[in-house]
DNA sequence: TAGTGGTCTAGACCACCGA
DNA sequence: CGGTGGTCTAGACCACTAA
């Protein structure tokens, strides 16, 4: 009696399935389909936050699928925090809010979606061989060559952040992939995946402190304004160190943006 | 020839074996016992990393199950972070260096691995009627009832945050489990899930802006200093707002570790 | 070519929930 | 009690990778 039960629509689910063509023959995994044209469904508002979805065994009929594979598809989506499952109960479509993408939004993404358009520009790109502290952060012998990478990030024709990224030379090809124009345009990682290297995990610290007189210039600051700083250390699969980056933000202008699944 | 390929052992995985006892009558399903086994397995040193691991078909029989039982154990390891997976390739144990637990490390968490026991004093809990602008992000009625919470949170005897707390009085019990004693012993999602929430997902903004003269005070920090900013909605299974939370850190003393997977 | 993981099926039994 | 999702089985075919 304490609580309203959310809306319920029975089957609308139905709709659904006189639009959903499955194509058998497709390398698109089923499965996969399925939790598409079922997101689709949900984010067009055919499908409104609150519905309860049929069970995964009439849904699975309905659709010509075996249980397990009508399952997985509803896997995928609860896994995105689109679904809520709960057992005896049943599946449901959770409210919009709690859809965000999941993850940490990265500048640029934050930038692209807000409609300003950002620019980097290439402000050094060298050689050098490691100091201690950073051959120890990228887990290789002191002195061996690193690239060493400075950016600026601006939006709106402002400067944004400052990024310094270091990487090993121990993945082949990647410090010759390394070209201003290339980062310029494309950015650091789809420079490092076009290499053939996989992403694997990231570790991240966010800290904050304020300006030198220097960075305050570099990012039109005042001096002793709030900087948002970053740290991110970047593994690929197999757990070798792919990239470290040492980010400047200017926290008046930026902050970061994170959703999680509890 | 560009790359040595990790250091691989065949068929190590028989000493797992010989101590893995599934118990078919336990409430843990199987394909936990055995994903908990393996993992433990590999945090001891037992499957060291890079070690290849027999394919799941194999394994499957030597453990008398099902190869989707075993697939299972399988994959939930690769979503943790603790094996990767390449088809045509097999299945190997990642470096451990991308096994920190994923997430935003919590402020608590954080002080109690650095063996600093942390301590919460509540300065402040009330209710209050709700203002324009905490209603909209709440999602109430302006006016409305809510619980104003303002702690300080405290390691190795210095204040580190201060964090407040804004509760709406839409989940039943919610208000009344709210009790100063339990909040300083405790922490408040533990008090919020004794009353039945389920926690769902949480949207987190992390930003930064120098002190006040007041808060510096209160964080024992000079004015100007540049404080850490956390503002997060968590919300529950219905899509409900749970709680909204402002947060503040003296970012001298403190920062967000955050990691993910690609 | 041989071996791997990725996908899919068609059943089965159980634990949990609400009425 | 009936309905839900959670787990498990014993097969099958396919796509990708390496040698």
């Amino acid at each position: 009696m304490s609580e309203q039960s959310a809306p319920v629509a029975p089957s609308d689910a139905q709709q659904l399935l006189a639009t959903l063509r499955l194509d058998r023959s497709s390398p698109v995994p089923l499965y996969f389909q399925v939790a598409e044209a079922l997101e689709k469904a949900i984010t067009e508002g055919v499908l409104p936050p609150g519905t309860r979805l049929d069970n995964e065994i009439l849904l699975a009929e309905q659709l010509g699928l075996s249980r397990p594979t009508m399952r997985r598809a509803m896997q995928y989506l609860v896994d995105k925090g689109v679904l809520v499952r709960r057992r005896g109960i049943g599946t449901r479509v959770v409210q919009p809010k709690v859809r965000r993408p999941l993850g940490l939004s990265s500048l640029y993404e934050d930038l692209a979606a807000s409609g300003q358009k950002p620019t980097t520009t290439v402000l050094s790109l060298k050689v050098e061989p490691a100091t201690a502290e950073l051959a120890a952060t990228l887990g290789v012998e002191p002195g061996s060559e690193i690239s060493v990478l400075v950016r600026l990030r601006s939006a709106a024709g402002r400067p944004i952040a400052r990024m310094c990224n270091y990487l090993p030379h121990t993945i082949s090809g990647l410090a010759e992939a390394l070209d201003a124009e290339a980062l310029e345009r494309q950015g650091l990682y789809q420079v490092i995946r076009s290499v053939g290297v996989q992403l694997h995990a990231a570790d991240q610290t966010i800290g904050a402190r304020t300006a030198t007189a220097e960075e305050a210039k570099l990012l039109g600051e005042r001096r002793g304004a709030a900087l948002l700083t970053m740290q991110r250390t970047a593994f690929d699969d197999h757990g070798r160190i792919v990239e470290f980056g040492s980010h400047l933000y200017a926290a008046s202008r930026y902050s970061f943006a994170l959703s999680m699944l509890a």
